[in-house]
DNA sequence: TATTGGATCGCC
DNA sequence: GCGATCCAATAG
């Protein structure tokens, strides 16, 4: 713990340990489950916005098929074989932003969709990115997130050691885990590769899909 | 160069 | 349940 010449104790002491890279070169599913319960921290100028995440999807190797690796390296999927603890976004129907980390170890395409958070700090920036005042409807969805935190292409790449963009420990008690197929894939349905909080408002919505 | 379909969302 | 909307990948 440091303390400063006034006596004040450094925030940045008190705040919880980052999550690091290495914790993202490990199989991804374990990466995906762990992820739940974790805060994800967006900075913009000196504006902090930040929320625990609750949902999760995991896309890995080229023979998965609903991958964006699926089959082999492209220009849109080559960070998701770049090194792990990066964010891979990229822009979906026309409309959205997905985020995603990268997970494993070099060479090896595998990455986590963050699908849902449950705002912390920062909510009225959000709604207001968002152009929506419900905080039920703010980021409980992959493309509503990113729209709620202002992440777009450019941030595609960025480390997860920046201070735009970044992952911290919480100190929450234990979470039970729910699993069942990913959300919106034509293909690959069979895995059950979307991890989620039970019982957790902010988790996206049901689409007649899974859950 | 043209075509096709998508890790979504909001509204009908 | 459906259309918006545009980019990336693939086929030609």
């Amino acid at each position: 713990m440091q303390i400063t010449n006034t006596g004040k104790i450094r925030s940045a002491t008190l705040a919880n340990p980052r999550i690091s890279a290495e914790f993202f070169n490990r199989p991804t599913l374990r990466v995906a489950r762990e992820l739940l319960g974790t805060i994800l921290v967006r900075r913009i100028n000196r504006y902090k916005l930040s929320g625990r995440i609750v949902e999760t999807e995991a896309y890995i190797g080229v023979d998965d098929p609903a991958s964006h690796a699926f089959g082999k390296m492209t220009r849109r999927n080559k960070l998701m074989f770049g090194p792990p603890g990066h964010a891979y976004i990229y822009f979906i129907y026309g409309n959205h932003y997905c985020l995603n980390f990268v997970t494993e170890s070099e060479g090896y395409p595998a990455a986590v969709l963050i699908r849902a958070f449950e705002p912390l700090t920062g909510i009225k920036r959000m709604a207001k990115n968002r152009g929506e005042s419900l905080p039920g409807n703010l980021t409980n969805g992959p493309g509503k997130l990113c729209q709620a935190l202002r992440i777009d292409k450019k941030l595609n790449g960025t480390s997860l050691d920046s201070d735009q963009l970044y992952l911290v420990e919480s100190d929450q008690e234990k979470i039970e885990v729910g699993n069942s197929p990913r959300i919106g894939v034509s293909r690959g349905k069979n895995s059950k590769w979307r991890f989620f909080v039970k019982n957790n408002p902010y988790v996206s919505a049901f689409r007649g899909a899974s859950r």
